[in-house]
DNA sequence: AATGAATGAGATTTCATTCAT
DNA sequence: TATGAATGAAATCTCATTCAT
């Protein structure tokens, strides 16, 4: 699936994917300074400068990636979520959906995670939408739960979202835990102590 | 308080400390690759080569500044923690001193948690070995918890640090909570779940 | 004729062999460190960074050097000694080779008698076996001539090497000698002294 | 022994002679350029700065240097060959002087033969002057050598200063051959050829 | 659709030198 | 005599980008 349709900046449809996928890897890995156009060009097996042909700037590289994993994991969220009645067993889904998008093999999640808007001054307020667009999955979600009166919905979003992202940074595929499990564990380190 | 006596690299004291200080500040808002040495020596009012007097290289900067961080993290971890003696008061009063460490003012130690060690290859291994110094106040906190069976402390000692760490991202000085107050609304948000 | 054909670092052929002879010719008149890359671009007409499209760094510019240095010296000297028969005869057309190739106008060859392996740490070892190379091209003729037994084959070899060597440094194309005969003449200096 | 009697620049005596020391021992084993101020100030414990209390400049250190260097090598060529009578007996201890000159342990001698007048445009000329006052050592040796007419003195003079100086390159203290055999050989390798 | 070549701005770093103390 | 601190110029190198072909 592609996910990249309304983004205005590429040409033409055929190496515009490879680009992405590789440019995405090296930004979810290496970071966006980190990583050259001329590291995304050797991985796609063109020369630097024919990246311009398809992207007008790395930072269009950028937003492209972005908007593709705002639609990927908004789709992904909605599958798992969705089909499910019970707001805490949305909740378990939502977050091993999150989990599993931070750490997933397709890197056009995980740049989102990685990869912070203050960095590409030129977008960030695009990029910020998007985050936002993204965080709204989890903010039904909360808003869909009975919780205490104590509890802060905001904060309890911001707990989840923190957890997950920071699932990115130490999650191993020959770890002890799937994403699903660790997504799943979380919500139930969770569920007792502020539900009503 | 000076946090800096045992780095090696720097040959008095006099302006080190501001040099420090001011790229501290740097590398936690807009991150190590984005600040240059220009930047730096420009909030102190010297040439950028001058940096090179007292210290050798950027990375050696970073290296100074990770361990000033540890050392002041860890200092006031251990005022927060010690003087309690129930472990769930300490695992409140140990997470409100995260959130304070990842927003407070001093740059030091929000610098461990905006830069990834490896964003510098050249102190990889030392970066991992002071932010493993620090993630080992948190071990013990979790240590001491009387949890569940079903409760895994090494998933819960992650989630704990994420969704702290995260703080930095949104956390606002002008916001509806104190960085103490959102620690111990996190650790109210897992209590009641996995305590036995 | 190119003399560069196996070295890896440049990437395509027409700028390349402008920039080697610069460079060449900047290192052999002014040394390597006293040589700035500003300089070799200036004598090609670029700026200083388009020299990093063709070649990796500075080091590598003076290994490449070397290597055509050592093969057109290697190809001269062949062209002189092996037409003839008897070893004084060789000898005399060898050091006529050598005294020629640290004083002729091409400046690849003069190079490799300026400029020392040990300024060049990173390319130490090749650059020394680029000068053993070379060498040998006077082991074989030293090794052929019927000495007298009191002669150590190494030591004349090195006698002839610094005579020859050292005609960089005063040779001038005014001078009462021309490099052939400059080689002629110590050839002969040496000749009735040693030969069996 | 002190070398610098006339060198104007100096203030004091103490440092002077281990600042002459320590800088003539780097200059001989990296050279002038790749030798920095701090490089000679860490070799006699004090600080660049301090330097420039005994000394003006780099390039007035090299000029002491080459100076002491020539009375050195002055004294060293007359003590080997005025005692003696017969020319080509001068001409082997001449030789064994110069070969001892450019490889003994201080550094003074060296430097004449590893640092070019060029690299110093400061103090060429004195620097040249130098040289040929040293030089003229071996031209007075070659003027009093009984010679075949078809030998030209300049080019001896030269052949012997190139085969001479060049041993600074290979020769090692644990070789077969100690500098005065060296010398010596080399000076036979000539004698029959070119004696009348 | 892509390449080869170059640009130009800026990065980190080096280093001889200065100077108040 | 020497130091601590800084300067300022220049060095090597990186890199996003451009553009004729």
């Amino acid at each position: 699936m592609v996910y990249t349709r309304h983004v205005k900046a590429q040409r033409s449809n055929s190496r515009n994917e490879a680009l992405l996928e590789a440019a995405a890897h090296r930004f979810a890995v290496q970071g966006f300074r980190a990583t050259s156009m001329r590291d995304i060009a050797r991985a796609v097996g063109m020369l630097p400068g024919s990246i311009y042909y398809h992207f007008p700037s790395k930072d269009d590289l950028l937003l492209a990636i972005y908007q593709a994993g705002v639609e990927q994991i908004t789709a992904e969220f909605e599958a798992a979520v969705e089909p499910l009645d019970d707001p805490w067993d949305q909740l378990e889904a939502g977050m091993a959906a999150l989990v599993l998008a931070v750490t997933e093999e397709s890197a056009y999640t995980r740049v989102i995670f990685k990869v912070m808007p203050d960095e590409v001054p030129k977008h960030r307020k695009k990029l910020v939408a998007f985050r936002d667009l993204f965080e709204a999955n989890i903010r039904d979600l909360v808003e869909r739960l009975p919780l205490q009166p104590w509890v802060d919905k905001h904060l309890l979003r911001l707990m989840i979202l923190g957890a997950g992202n920071h699932a990115q940074l130490w999650f191993s595929a020959e770890g002890d835990y799937s994403a699903d499990e660790i997504g799943r564990a979380f919500s139930r380190y969770l569920k007792d102590s502020v539900s009503k």
